[in-house]
RNA sequence: GCCCCCGUAGCUCAGUGGCCAGAGCAGCGGCCUUCUAAGCCGACGGUCGCAGGUUCGAAUCCUGCCGGGGGUGCCA
């Protein structure tokens, strides 16, 4: 990134002032280089003869020396500054501010490379291989996902997406809650709706599920096993439709999840980690460390040693079931000791803020140092219909699921909205707005751009011209440069939505981009038929193409479609 | 009570120390014989919840208060 590059030639500048006498030796400082906001602050921007002049002053003191002021620093600084390709000038500009520029020439010449290595060109390294794990959705398999879901599966899914483009190497994991008070009832609520199926006059359990769906369920049984199921012993039947629930329930979330084209490499049973001694084996290591006990007939965690505090936290309830802190504590031990994970990412809902803070620093009690466990927290989905709020929920039976919303306003549109807003941040969907307004939604505007770019590539072909990379130098006007520094940003938006796991920097970029790539495409006309216009047509031509590759790999980044044609 | 998140333009939201605070939508004024007008250009629009503090510099960090949401030992 030509951001840590600046940062690196900074130093360096630093370093010689020093070293030949310019400046007083100081401590080095943090390098940082920012974007300016505005025009005619350069590419680039450093504070740095601010952030140093108080140090400085205090060197130049104790050697009796007179102060210096920030702007005489930095004039110091850029006299040091080593030359790079990809740097016109620097300009100093008060009260202390080092602004970059970026060669043109060299600018032009990106459109060039960007065409030649293709996504290879904005790719990172950031993970080196590291064995990252990203967790999500992981919703109850009771009933459909519900809309709220959806946000979950847009955040975890573009997580792991950028995650793979940063050199990381990424599995994506939901979780399957499928032990437990919620799965039995949801397992009896599903029997008594296959009986009345039959005409049986049963009643679903007072604490069961209610909603329509759970009748459809029964049909698929029914469609299966016709009535044989009726004459199952009662001792079988929870197991039984259990299992047969649980089967539904997940090819359920495949087709749902997939129509937002999200996948999970696993697909992690909860009941496994009893099932395979995982759970007795975490039980027996805490318990030999003394970190368990008992209180009230139930089985504590000694959370308040790694935690801090001084609460602890149920491991085996009273009832003898493992709490969900239990099932956590083993899952997580799965992950990191039997799986070596080095990273883990879990992405869940605010309601879950109080273990999200517990969880990490428990993972001390497997030795595994608890920065290496992430937990992304994003704020619910408020769904709303005319200004009117809508329950979502599963327990209320009436619910809006993900698959309606995603019917309603497209896979696309749905995305580019929940990833648009910051994870801390409460999103308020108008299910009646989003579909009046899809019209006037960023997505198409982007992906507009995109289908433009492709437009003006095919009908090039038609006249037979093709990009070429021998005047690219002839991309001089600001809109051209405009858009090349644009692309060029992209890098690091990736590095800092990964940085802090923050996926809605894509969208606010994407914009952007789009916005400007729209403007050269209404400045500067790209097919000319005049033939002494042939070289500037064939740079432009370059320029489309390597802005069509950069629209398209940021909306893949967001698991969005790059149409090429609207 | 204590803890966490949010409060920025009419609306929906970006912006977590840098040089005069941004976008989309809505509203206003221009622009379709030229590569897709799902577009372009221009103007309008803000006590960054309030009050202190730290700093050369604060929407951004700290403290207090107000408003909204969430969490807080046997649901997950």
């Amino acid at each position: 990134m030509l951001q840590n590059q600046l940062e690196t030639l900074i130093l360096q500048a630093l370093k010689k002032a020093m070293k030949k006498g310019d400046l007083p030796k100081i401590p080095l400082p943090e390098i940082t280089v920012t974007r300016p906001r505005r025009e005619g602050q350069g590419d680039y921007s450093t504070a740095l003869p601010l952030q140093i002049v108080k140090p400085v002053n205090i060197a130049l003191k104790e050697k009796g020396e007179s102060k210096r002021s920030p702007m005489q620093i930095g004039e110091v600084l850029i006299k040091r500054l080593p030359p790079a390709a990809f740097l016109e000038r620097a300009e100093l500009a008060p009260p202390g501010f080092i602004n970059f520029y970026l060669s043109p020439g060299w600018l032009a010449q990106q459109a060039g490379a960007i065409v030649q290595q293709g996504p290879a060109y904005y790719r990172l390294n950031l993970g080196q291989g590291r064995k990252v794990q990203v967790e999500f959705v992981s919703a109850n398999p009771t009933g459909p996902l519900h809309f709220g879901g959806a946000r979950n599966a847009a955040i975890g899914d573009v997580l792991a997406r950028l995650l793979e483009h940063s050199g990381y190497q990424v599995q994506r994991e939901y979780y399957v809650n499928d032990r437990g008070a919620q799965m039995q009832t949801f397992a009896m609520t599903l029997w008594r709706r296959y009986q009345q199926l039959f005409g049986l006059d049963v009643e679903i359990p007072p604490d069961g599920y209610p909603g329509a769906y759970m009748i459809d369920y029964a049909k698929k049984i029914q469609a299966t096993y016709g009535d044989t199921l009726l004459a199952l012993p009662e001792d079988q039947v929870p197991a039984r439709f259990r299992e047969l629930g649980l089967a539904i329930v997940l090819d359920e979330l495949k087709a749902d999840l997939a129509l937002m084209d999200v996948h999970f490499d696993t697909w992690f049973s909860e009941q496994s980690l009893y099932d395979d001694g995982t759970f007795a084996r975490v039980f027996a290591i805490l318990s030999e460390q003394g970190d368990l006990y008992e209180k009230d007939g139930a089985v504590w965690f000694r959370a308040s040693q790694y935690v801090g505090g001084n609460r602890d936290e149920v491991f085996v309830r009273s009832n003898g079931e493992p709490g969900y802190f239990a099932s956590d504590m083993a899952y997580h031990y799965h992950k990191f000791i039997i799986r070596g994970f080095d990273w883990v990412i879990d992405v869940w809902a605010v309601d879950h803020q109080n273990q999200a803070k517990r969880l990490p620093p428990s993972m001390k009690a497997f030795g595994v140092d608890p920065a290496r466990l992430t937990i992304v927290l994003y704020d619910l989905v408020t769904l709303k219909r005319g200004g009117k709020e809508v329950k979502i929920s599963k327990r209320s039976g009436d619910i809006i699921t993900m698959r309606e919303v995603l019917e309603e306003v497209g896979a696309d549109a749905a995305r580019y909205f929940l990833l648009s807003h910051s994870n801390e941040a409460r999103i308020d969907f108008d299910l009646d707005l989003a579909v009046a307004q899809s019209n006037e939604n960023p997505v198409y505007y982007i992906q507009y751009a995109h289908a433009r770019s492709a437009s003006i590539l095919r009908k090039a072909r038609e006249a037979g011209l093709e990009p070429s990379a021998a005047h690219l130098d002839l991309l001089t006007c600001p809109e051209e440069q405009a858009l090349l520094r644009k692309m060029l940003q992209l890098p690091e938006v990736v590095a800092q939505a990964v940085e802090r796991l923050a996926p809605h920097y894509l969208p606010h970029y994407a914009l952007d981009l789009a916005k400007t790539y729209t403007q050269f495409y209404g400045h500067c006309r790209v097919l000319s038929k005049d033939p002494e216009q042939k070289d500037l047509t064939q740079a432009r031509l370059m320029l489309v193409q390597a802005a069509k590759l950069t629209l398209s790999y940021v909306l893949s980044l967001m698991g969005m479609t790059a149409p090429e044609s609207m």
